[in-house]
DNA sequence: TCAAAAGTGTTGATATTACACCCATGG
DNA sequence: CCATGGGTGTAATATCAACACTTTTGA
């Protein structure tokens, strides 16, 4: 906040010179067919730069901090600028500052993570400059951008295990099987279906739902539904 | 980051104006025994402000973030300056962006928080501008930092559950009793000892020493050192 | 009627809880 | 020798993991 009575506020000021610049940027994970299996994988779209630094190479979608947005508005509308999308989640990931993050002017980047529904993800268009990626296995992208993802991969994987987040990568009604494969792709291990439906079921939020989904080759399974809402497990502003 | 290839990149640099300014500050935790019942509670310092907005009240130490240090340094350095404290646990709580935090102009802050240990908070130098305060009951604060305490308490009793955040607060030797008066302070509930001591020993990074507590009334208890890092449960750079 | 996924039941292993009990020390 | 917190043992309970088994559908 403003200066406050330091014992060295004079050294402190002296240093002020011109501010760090204030980036918002975002990363987004969907989950889209593998192209091998065919099992859902985690893809995050990114933006190709058209100028200095690491102009042409890949980077997280993200622009400057306008003055009439909120942090979480500023990322909502990143997100919705740069790919289209809506999310139905989205959190505050970490602030990131280190003095050579770019190689030019000092830019401390407060990062969101969101996830979009399969159909937003269909939907998405790409182009020249905007393409989906699997999230493991990167190229090497611009600034510190793969750390972020990294630290990214690393908090969803967290908040998996404990936590109702792998809702909101899929549709409003689901099947008990498609999050697990949400559970097994991010994780990246198998998880013991029936195990799992049992702690699924004795979860809140988890509503089934009186209808089943037909077209499989096999038994119909029943559709659920989740009602909670999407600060369910942050509880910031 | 800088700007991307955006379908409105034109919309968002007429907003841009002037940034918004960029802050840190620091909630910083410590036990101090109740002034009542002399059982270790949790205590923050906080400084007074001397200028509008706000003038006279209490607030967060914090500051300008300066160009030459990265946000962890400039936080480790703010708290230096302001308390004399050095932590002995720091990590980036969140960043507050909201548009009217402050009358005057718009500040994002980036604020982390802290653990020194009891020792440390006992030489902490008070003052007319600078004093300690409990944790619970705070009276209202500057700007919106009491709803940045109330979350920062929320992360630590969180973290507490399941982490290894607890030494940070005590000394380099401490017994599993005191771990103990820690957890009960936080999460101010009552824990039963002989299951906490067990569940604590097949916990990693708890040593134990072959000295004892001296001094006390009763039987010694052994004293036990923690070997674990700062950055054990938060793998961000 | 067969293959395969949906969904249920059962069992042994492991973790958690409550609490009885012994140990060591200062007074 | 006694009051008190340090420290250990143990039985009841809840949770978890593995896997056999039944159900329901499309082909």
């Amino acid at each position: 906040m403003e200066r406050q009575p330091f014992a060295s506020a004079a050294n402190v000021s002296e240093r002020l010179a011109q501010p760090p610049a204030l980036a918002i940027s975002t990363v987004i994970f969907a989950l889209r067919p593998s192209a091998a299996s065919g099992r859902p994988t985690l893809w995050l779209p990114l933006v190709r730069r058209i100028r200095e630094p690491f102009r042409g190479m890949w980077a997280l979608p993200g622009g400057p901090l306008t003055q009439a947005d909120s942090l979480l508005d500023a990322a909502a509308r990143n997100l919705r600028d740069t790919t289209g999308l809506a999310p139905s989640y989205l959190e505050q990931l970490y602030a990131f500052g280190g003095l050579h993050r770019s190689p030019s002017q000092r830019v401390v980047s407060i990062v969101y993570w969101a996830m979009v529904q399969p159909t937003e993800a269909e939907m998405a268009q790409e182009s020249e400059n905007v393409k989906w990626f699997r999230a493991d296995g990167l190229e090497t992208l611009a600034f510190d951008h793969n750390h972020i993802v990294d630290y990214a991969l690393w908090r969803l994987r967290n908040k998996m295990a404990y936590g109702s987040i792998a809702y909101h990568l899929l549709g409003e009604k689901f099947t008990l099987a498609q999050v697990r494969e949400v559970y097994e792709a991010v994780l990246d291990r198998t998880v013991d279906p029936a195990n799992f439906r049992r702690q699924l079921k004795q979860t809140p939020h988890i509503e089934a739902t009186e209808e089943y989904l037909q077209g499989g080759k096999h038994r119909p399974p029943r559709l659920y539904r989740y009602t909670g809402t999407m600060a369910e497990d942050s509880p910031v502003p």
